[in-house]
DNA sequence: TAAAACTCTGACCTTGCAACAGAGTTTAAT
DNA sequence: ATTAAACTCTGTTGCAAGGTCAGAGTTTTA
């Protein structure tokens, strides 16, 4: 008779929906002592009254809890304590939606980007486009880094990043960079770098972050599948502006589209699209 | 000379917000090997190219892959590959964000639960209460639990979460648990268990679940705080409505408004509304 | 030249179990 | 009453992504 209500835990694992693996972990954390253990034996029986705890723990843990939480909780035994945890727990679920939303986003612009790089034109293709209008997160270049090679532009990157951590820009990997020389200095073929930003969404602002705007309009541009080429390619750039007596309306862009490091550990893969801005307004007139 | 480029450990970690523990962890697992390892002290120096390897393992975990991923796609060096993934990801953080949205409903409905409990009247306290309209995921009562003690309560209520797990009612820890007399069996004073049942949201039917109605109206209701009053209580309940010449609109309910079985591991400690829907269509006549 | 700062390896810790091994126990069928 | 099947025990190892020591050696700075 005193048989009758003791579970062994196979059967209390069943009932359950869980495992005996996961009762005799419950059981070392003492978070659920069977009721009754065989001391010869040392097996685990369990009253049906437990079923209780174990319920109340499953749902503990379906709200998100740790099992310490949960322990601490059960020990302490007040309710107000778990209202305050509830709470809590709500404003974790709510900014662990956030942050997934982010990170769709972030894979978006990721998958964007790949396409992008598929339907891109071949290297040493020149295109007039017309770009929408763009919002970018900028700092100034502290170092022309097109004197150097490439480990010079690297150090311009680092620091950049490390702004941008600073800053506490989030996702910021995912959003693709760019730099800027000036128009005046660009098209009398100096290439002095001005900027480094990250081309960014609008939202970004609406967290507090002081975003420029670049203008939509029409474009020369260049494509290229190295940065070695960027200098020789710029100037092919300006080359063609020139030749069509095109009109500069800002400053010179290098875009990069893609950027993997998939393939080779000694430099970055990229994609680059040079571009200036040409101001057609004369025609007009 | 060669040195110049050559950047430890620690100021690697720095220059890319990350730890040194980090580093060497994807040096073991290959993700990230330095480029120069010293064979007599065994200090690892990097490049800074590297940093853009770097960047992506860093961008990648970003995207919620795990280094195991990371590290076969760097492998593997397959752009499409990286695609496909992207695509399972974004998957993965859809339904992540589903989940966490049934969860937040979870928590919230608790909240809501305990908040209830501590404005709710004390015990044995009769109403009249006007109770909207509710849905319910009703079994059948195989047993009648009214003639056994709690333990035999407790076996139709495993049965019925087995049910439920079955039928895969997600969080279903968190909805009400309520059982049923029927209208006829109640009014006689025979209280014969006829269903048991979960209140659910309405919002599960969407999800394929076949949902019961439980109409809106003036109930009679009477309050307890503990399982073992409940035959008592209900018939206290009965005679309440006897007196007052109450004709009965359906079935009686016992709902179970907060259910924690923090404080004692031998018995759910329950709070209780027992009630019955009342007829009051006469005073139209 | 000495102290401070850095780096090394190796081992163990975290969460919430799962998957063994090898031995003992209970239950069901014969 | 056996015997086989099913169950349970303890104990160890493993997972992911590192964190946190200890104790020894190395590099940089003052």
């Amino acid at each position: 008779m005193v048989q009758q209500d003791y579970i062994p835990i196979g059967t209390m694992a069943k009932l359950n929906g869980t495992t005996v693996v996961t009762l005799r972990h419950y059981d070392r954390l003492g978070l659920l002592k069977p009721q009754y253990v065989d001391e010869a034996t040392g097996y685990r029986y369990y009253s049906i009254q437990q079923n209780a705890r174990l319920d109340m723990i499953e749902y503990m843990k379906e709200l998100g809890m740790s099992l310490k939480e949960i322990t601490s909780i059960l020990e302490s035994g007040d309710i107000t304590l778990i209202e305050t945890m509830l709470a809590k727990k709500n404003e974790q679920i709510h900014s662990q939606i956030r942050e997934l939303k982010l990170r769709h986003d972030a894979v978006e612009r990721t998958i964007a980007s790949i396409e992008r790089y598929r339907k891109s034109p071949v290297t040493g293709t020149i295109a007039l486009e017309y770009i929408d209008r763009r919002y970018i997160y900028s700092k100034p270049c502290y170092q022309n880094f097109y004197e150097g090679d490439i480990s010079s532009f690297e150090k311009v990157l680092i620091d950049f990043r490390h702004g941008l951590i600073e800053d506490e820009v989030p996702q910021f990997h995912t959003y693709n960079i760019g730099t800027s020389i000036k128009r005046n200095d660009f098209s009398a073929g100096k290439l002095i770098a001005k900027d480094i930003f990250i081309f960014a969404d609008h939202l970004l602002s609406s967290l507090g972050f002081e975003m420029k705007v670049v203008e939509s309009g029409m474009y020369a541009c260049i494509y290229t599948d190295s940065y070695d080429n960027e200098i020789e390619y710029a100037h092919r750039l300006l080359e063609f502006c020139h030749e069509h007596n095109y009109v500069m309306a800002g400053d010179y862009i290098c875009e990069i589209l893609t950027e993997f490091t998939v393939f080779d550990d000694t430099q970055r893969g990229m994609f680059l699209r040079l571009q200036v801005p040409l101001d057609f307004s004369s025609k007009l007139v």
